[in-house]
DNA sequence: CAAAAGGATTGAGTTCATTCATTTTTGAAG
DNA sequence: CTTCAAAAATGAATGAACTCAATCCTTTTG
């Protein structure tokens, strides 16, 4: 049973991620020092360093729980994907967006994904990373399950074309976030653009001129 | 003709950027001051900020030369490509790695592309934004040159797959720029894997087979 | 050539993230 | 119930990016 010690340790990580959380959504990352964080959490600064290496990794242990919720929601798909590989690419693909934007802003985003490549020895960017990579999975997870009903190529490496959507969907996404004047129909479109070639050249039976 | 203060303008300009790209180099991003910049350069850290938004900005304007240069390295591959896909796509892509690391360290990558990221209003980030696109659109000159040849399929997008193409390079060449331990080699290979499975879907003249 | 106008430079001052020596709290042992 | 060692919390001190009011040069004009 968790002593006093550890339940503390436990409420006070959370009461910190929550003002975080809060005041990131609200003011912005660079409008909210830590000080603000540590007052509404009802602790001082130098604690926040107990439970975080810098306010960097506050941001990024807040976005990756996101992208912990976001990766939950594709295994939906994946279990019953869409008869054609445009459609599957689509569903999950919008699946991601629409959750990446419920609880964080464009701004929080745009910091965490600089976050990782800058700082990327940080233990939550490392986090993050790997979730990344766990996305890349899943939709290789989803190509598998398209060859394996025959609605995809057989002859690709559905784990190598995993990576090269996500790439190409993060990419998207980080120029949405990007441009605050661009709507998630823009960043759908752009996104479906991509699909609709991906799937082009993905799907099986065709014979091919140059 | 340029009066004294114009030439005066030009030149501590020239010498803040050469003050910062060889005390980058030497001492990594992080530990270089604006005032040790200013040292170098026998200007007033204040000067540093009436030529460049932020330290981050004078980063981004040795960086920007950098792809310049690499831009025009990769015209010759254009004008005169490998005959085939994956070859093509490999020769234009080596040259741009091997340009990229010639006077900038890892280090130096890693902050600049973050810092278009979280900081994509500033003036040398937009430049560092504009000038990815070009490199996508030469990789998408690239497919053209190949389908007036019929070395590639017809039926996709060239600029598209530009885009998708350079996303994949980029994205490598941020993966390596990471991880410090990694080799130029095995970032070759990486890329390797990625163009040759590009290669497979472009080439012309194939019956595929679900 | 003198002097006013405007542009640049300067460096002291401000703001924050981060550190660390000190103090407080906790849980165990006697 | 005390005592004590270890773990956590604290907030004052540090250091670096960036700002800005005062000062110094160019250029221009009379």
């Amino acid at each position: 049973m968790a002593g006093l010690r550890e339940r503390h340790k436990e409420d006070r990580r959370l009461r910190i991620l929550e003002a975080a959380s809060a005041l990131f959504r609200a003011q912005g990352y660079d409008a909210v020092r830590i000080e603000d964080i540590a007052g509404q959490a009802d602790v001082s600064a130098g604690t926040c360093y107990n439970y975080f290496s810098t306010k960097g990794d506050i941001l990024l242990s807040i976005v990756t729980m996101e992208v912990e919720e976001v990766l939950d929601a594709g295994r939906v798909v994946v279990a019953a994907p869409p008869e054609d590989v445009a459609s599957a690419l689509d569903r999950l693909i919008h699946i991601y967006y629409d959750h990446s934007l419920m609880y964080l802003s464009k701004a929080m985003w745009r910091i965490a994904t600089s976050l990782t490549i800058s700082a990327p020895e940080t233990p939550f960017s490392q986090r993050y990373s790997g979730l990344d990579g766990m996305l890349a999975a899943q939709l290789g997870d989803l190509l598998v399950a398209l060859q394996r009903r025959g609605l995809a190529r057989s002859d690709v490496d559905p784990v190598l074309m995993g990576k090269v959507v996500f790439n190409q969907l993060n990419q998207a996404f980080i120029d949405f976030a990007k441009d605050d004047a661009m709507s998630l129909e823009a960043l759908r479109a752009e996104s479906g653009r991509m699909t609709a070639q991906m799937a082009r050249l993905l799907s099986p039976g065709q014979a091919i001129r140059a």
